[in-house]
DNA sequence: CTAAAGTATATCTAAATAGTAGAGAATAAC
DNA sequence: GTTATTCTCTACTATTTAGATATACTTTAG
């Protein structure tokens, strides 16, 4: 039960993108290249969150991306919800039908509860309020530039950043 | 993010251990038929289980498996922990050397908190409570027999229940 | 017109998940 | 002590999903 990374690439594109909120249309090339993620790859992730009508989008030279509404008005749960398959951590919850055993389940009500606590949480951090904990060093790690000692490390498992 | 099989077949397990807690082992071949999942597959579920000391096994004939402690003392969240690969939505809350961003990455913390609302969830849950709430009706279907149109509902995603 | 962007579709690979098979070991019952 | 029953262990296979890449197409500022 892991977050993809399409999940966690995504919110960082979205918040590459609320940094540069008031800097016009931002480049899939300019987010590859400060979140070390393939063009390719964002290209894909972009889609469904244009859909959701998160980011807009300018096509031809000057082209670009930028998010649709404030960076205070999208939170990480709004993310998730649309880069991971379905909201709920079982099927049944969503589509009862998919299961002749809902009726009667004892553990359906569990998971669902356990998905609503998940997300409560992803709802409540905005992009900006990120952000601005970034800027405020009030994450662990108070600011640091990343220096350590295998830069490598990421490498363990085929260069797949978390 | 689904929840895996995994998790959700050995609930299930235990919660018929559960059920038959004061009646001595149980056969995994009667699971099995309650259950209807597979024998090869409910033993491949049950080891990591015994590991972690909530199932206990004997034997030869008349042998069988029954819950190391009492149901009011399992939860849902010991079981998913031990069944999920690691108890985390990412890895490098638990490892933090897998990724050189975690000095200054702004999301970790945003992870780590939605996985504890979903375990502080999963863990309130103990298995004699839910037995419980099905006695009591207090689930919606309200006890009621399982009867729907379509039996095979279930089938549609090659009789994977959920 | 043309170069710089995004858009769309198709394909590939690797890993994880789900499930199966069969031989081996313990033991209660006889 | 033999036997039938039950758990245990190792290995295997199939399917699905995640992750990523390639290629051709469309739009549009300059």
């Amino acid at each position: 039960m892991k977050l993809s990374t399409r999940s966690r690439y995504g919110t960082r594109m979205m918040l590459d993108l609320a940094k540069h909120f008031d800097e016009g249309p931002v480049q899939i090339s300019e987010i590859s290249r400060r979140e070390n993620i393939s063009i390719k790859y964002l290209e894909q992730l972009i889609i469904p969150l244009k859909k959701a009508g998160f980011i807009k989008s300018f096509r031809g030279p000057k082209g670009g991306h930028m998010l649709a509404s404030s960076p205070d008005r999208i939170t990480v749960g709004d993310i998730v919800r649309i880069l991971e398959g379905g909201i709920d951590l079982i099927n049944c919850i969503e589509s009862p039908e998919l299961c002749d055993r809902t009726d009667y389940c004892l553990t359906r009500d569990v998971w669902g509860e356990a998905t609503k606590a998940m997300y409560d949480k992803l709802d409540s951090a905005t992009l900006s309020g990120i952000i601005q904990q970034g800027k405020n060093g009030s994450f662990h790690g108070e600011g640091a530039e990343p220096e350590r000692k295998n830069k490598t490390a990421c490498a363990k498992r085929k260069d797949r950043q978390q």
